[in-house]
DNA sequence: AGTGTGTGCGGCAAATTGCCGCATGGTTGT
DNA sequence: ACAACCATGCGGCAATTTGCCGCACACACT
């Protein structure tokens, strides 16, 4: 694990690379995993993403999924391939079950949908192993709340259009509509 | 209850072991095993399973996430510690991410959804690396779907206790029930 | 025994939803 | 300017889902 220090001689937290396009996105997630004790660099596309961890050799990285040209599954391979003791943790917009299995298998240590709070991303690095001991962390995100969220994310995408967002989710114009006079529960 | 004391005689098929508690399914799928050349054995539970593993030491195993008492889950835990080369497909009514997310980390080599033709369990088998080509989609989840899929995740992180879940959750248990017993939408 | 907790499920009122309609405003192509 | 199209906001009402009560049963711990 410990093989080349390189560059970054006398720094002992860890490193972690965040790799994700949205780049307001990687700030927040920055600051937050900075606070938590980790040395972080941020990439915003596989080629920048492959460059920075040949010098920074991250202990831990983020990935998102969908990254700009390729997959973020392909830079799960690669990272495992510099160093297998790499710990990545897979983060998504849309999920699904066929690239969960993928990353899974390709070495990612979890697979979470977002939104997502640093501690879960925390939580999700110490979980290694598949297991039945399950180390808790207090999910502060009520189902109404992640509803909202995911919500406010589809809609922000589609740009406000409401129309579109209810056919995208699946759910009746006229509901949409009344879930978006309320506060996030 | 102990149906097979057979004795296993010079047998070159390989042997499979199906693990499900829907008793017609496993005749089904036996058959049709069978016929593509295997020494098929079943069981309806987790014990059943592990007695029969002991004996039969399966080289493949289909597993049925969602079993009388335990969850499908510690079978593939078991089966592993038997015998790490054995090949499990975990197959499921309701697949979540979060239990396909557990299931590879337990080294199950594929996980499927029902309705499965055995020509898909047969293709599973076979994939044991992870493909890092699978096409990403870029269909957002239903709302429905996604919380379907956050509850599966936080009830799997709680042990599957639905209370626990409920107050976390800050919805009713007897809503949570209800919903548990409903396909992801 | 007694206490605490989790589970499954029935019933019923309250809330939410699905689904209709219609009027309005903006955009696009003719 | 005009029609065609789409998105929006909202009212009404039936169907569905929810919250919340209850109860019985199982299991663990004292």
């Amino acid at each position: 694990m410990t093989m080349l220090p390189m560059i970054e001689v006398d720094d002992d937290r860890p490193s972690l690379l965040i790799v994700d396009d949205d780049v307001t996105f990687c700030e927040v997630l920055a600051k937050a995993m900075t606070k938590r004790g980790f040395n972080v660099h941020c990439a915003h596309t596989v080629e920048q993403a492959l460059a920075c961890a040949e010098t920074c050799m991250p202990e831990y990285a983020t990935i998102d999924l969908r990254l700009p040209g390729a997959s973020g599954l392909i830079l799960v391979e690669k990272l495992k391939a510099l160093d297998s003791g790499t710990r990545i943790v897979m983060l998504t917009g849309y999920a699904s079950i066929t690239t969960a299995v993928e990353a899974i298998k390709l070495g990612a240590t979890h697979y979470l949908a977002k939104p997502v709070d640093a501690d879960e991303i925390m939580a999700a690095f110490e979980r290694t192993t598949g297991d039945a001991e399950v180390p808790i962390s207090t999910h502060p995100l009520s189902v109404g709340r992640l509803e909202w969220e995911y919500i406010q994310r589809v809609l922000n995408e589609n740009k406000g259009n409401i129309s579109v967002t209810a056919r995208i989710l699946n759910m009746h114009r006229r509901t949409l509509q009344r879930k978006l006079t309320k506060n996030p529960r």
